[in-house]
DNA sequence: TTATTCTCTATTGTATACAATCCGGCATTG
DNA sequence: CAATGCCGGATTGTATACAATAGAGAATAA
């Protein structure tokens, strides 16, 4: 494989290495549930997918696993990771946990700017009323923004990984008819409590 | 590199991989500070160390990069991560978060037995008063019964990835003199706390 | 002397050859 | 007919060859 190919394989950006641009794509693959939890994936496969040879992808695969998105059995190679109802409760529950850090330590140390940002976006979120894609876009927003704002990478790290596994679930975005409002008024208390820098209101409101 | 040279190089359990095996060693010898922050890893050093080929070296090297272990740049191989100021108070602000997680889960869903085993260990605490080596052992095993009984495998992961990192700081273990005694009483309050099933008591004297 | 460029070596990224293992079907035997 | 054992292909684990790059040091010019 020369930096060519690679070149052709990567136009978007044709720094990275082979590795995470498989990384990349496998990942996105398994989100977009390209590849289905249970789903056998052949190193053969992706290298033909993909066009690079089997070193990247067993690479990918590695980090795939440290992530939690596959399981690797030796000499049977990678599977989608299937969850358990007990591990989605467990995920689940974890997320609340990790939701309710966020915006405490949000409280603690958000600066006035990414204040602002929260308010914005509910604001936002008020004008986008009747158009569930922008809502559940603005909504998405509002929470990396909260996430942002608690200052802390690994919390952020913990979170991003908990989406990933969280991608792996049939993705039922079911529509209460009521929660869109009642969502915004829990932001607005959320973002009113970090404003304010009451932690265990933040902490407590955003379970 | 044949079967024969895999049973020589990890006696212990000839079944895993060699990945495996060079993964547990690498991440051994970081903890341990035989490799220290900063420090450059090559991957013929550990190759000969090792007594294995380039490829479990790399695949290693990604595990650990995962983990946050390693920092690997293009071109320039692996380095142990350095921790600055600014990761070192975030990493002590998520552990302080996660144990308090931790301690609210177990007490919503700690069993008898393993409350009982909380109290073991208080038992056991108190008997080792002045053996700074069997208390600070008691102490770990205390903490892991908490992490145990919160059934979270994604929160037994998060801790357990802290923890490595955490390995990396100098590990200054300072005594303070009556540090012992009060750290006995705060883990008394946070088992009573946890066998009332008292979430909110046990998580906040957790942090 | 100092800055700059060039070359060469050490090291990593990638591809591929080879070894080990698992899983299917098929034959043999009771 | 059923059960069992034994191949043979498919697939992964490991080693190694080759390509590409970064970085150090020498050589040159100012």
């Amino acid at each position: 494989m020369t930096t060519d190919t690679l070149k052709q394989a990567t136009p978007e950006n044709p720094s990275i290495s082979l590795g995470e641009f498989v990384l990349e794509r496998l990942r996105g693959a398994i989100r977009d549930h390209r590849y289905q939890p249970g789903q056998r994936i052949r190193e053969a496969e992706v290298t033909q997918w993909l066009g690079v040879s089997r070193t990247p992808v067993r690479e990918a695969f590695r980090r795939l696993q440290a992530d939690g998105l596959l399981v690797l059995t030796p000499w049977r190679g990678a599977q989608v990771v299937e969850l358990g109802r007990q591990q989605v409760v467990e995920l689940y529950t974890m997320r609340r946990a990790l939701e309710g850090t966020a915006a405490g330590l949000a409280a603690e140390h958000a600066s006035a700017a990414e204040v602002d940002l929260l308010f914005g976006l509910i604001q936002q979120d008020q004008a986008a009323q009747g158009e569930p894609g922008r809502l559940a876009k603005i909504n998405r927003r509002f929470h990396e923004a909260i996430h942002g704002a608690a200052h802390n990478r690994y919390l952020l790290e913990a979170l991003n990984a908990l989406d990933d596994s969280l991608a792996l679930l049939k993705s039922t975005t079911y529509e209460v008819p009521g929660r869109a409002e009642a969502a915004r008024q829990e932001h607005i208390v959320i973002a009113e409590a970090i404003r304010q820098r009451d932690a265990g209101a933040a902490e407590q409101t955003a379970r």
